[in-house]
DNA sequence: CGCGTTTGACCGGCGC
DNA sequence: GCGCCGGTCAAACGCG
């Protein structure tokens, strides 16, 4: 998937802007990543997808998404951003899955779940999260296939604005986390 | 008490 | 216009 359409991942390439974009920090892991999409997939990860108003190839999992825009909260930001003369912003998003049993693998920020709905067929809910930093509005939201239960689907949209509140080599743990339940 | 989750209501877009 | 669908709000609740 050619990332380089989409300059929210990639701008700015001095201060990590992965790691601010991905959880799942440094470039090296991210590339290794993308490399491996098209083959074997490296442990914990299966897949990572960015995706925008792309036609979904699969009709497996993210569902039609549609155009979200401005990721304000309160009505009155709420309406479309499409101004006239303006070519709409696509909001970036990406998702990425990892083979896991629980639903909320610690990526270092501080979420607040804001809503869980069903999914059209899945059995499984969809849980939706948000940044709790102050200013921060990026948004995320975790999905587990219901075709393979082992499966969660983590779809970030928004690009953090701050550092990361907890220890840095938490990511370890977290790597550590998806080896161990990458192992079944 | 402060912060995060739960959960039904609500809302806007879209298709019929 | 109506109803479905996906996303969000917010009050109540839970927990350290």
């Amino acid at each position: 998937m050619d990332m380089e359409n989409y300059p929210i991942l990639l701008s700015s390439s001095s201060s990590s802007s992965l790691a601010t974009a991905i959880p799942f920090s440094s470039n090296m892991v991210t590339s290794h990543v993308i490399n491996h999409l098209h083959g074997n997939n490296p442990p914990g990860f299966l897949g990572l997808k960015s995706e925008m108003d792309t036609p979904l190839s699969s009709d497996d999992f993210t569902t039609t998404l549609p155009q979200i825009q401005s990721f304000g909260g309160p009505k009155n930001e709420m309406k479309l951003g499409i101004k006239k003369g303006e070519k709409k912003i696509r909001k970036p998003r990406y998702a990425f899955q990892t083979r896991s049993h629980v639903d909320i693998l610690d990526d270092g920020y501080r979420w607040r779940k804001y809503g869980q709905k069903a999914v059209k067929n899945n059995k499984f809910p969809r849980s939706y999260y948000r940044c709790t930093h102050q200013g921060c509005n990026v948004k995320k939201q975790v999905q587990r296939l219901s075709k393979d239960e082992g499966i969660v689907v983590t779809t970030y949209e928004g690009m953090h604005t701050h550092p990361i509140e907890k220890s840095t080599d938490n990511f370890e743990h977290i790597l550590n986390q998806m080896q161990i339940y990458s192992a079944f």
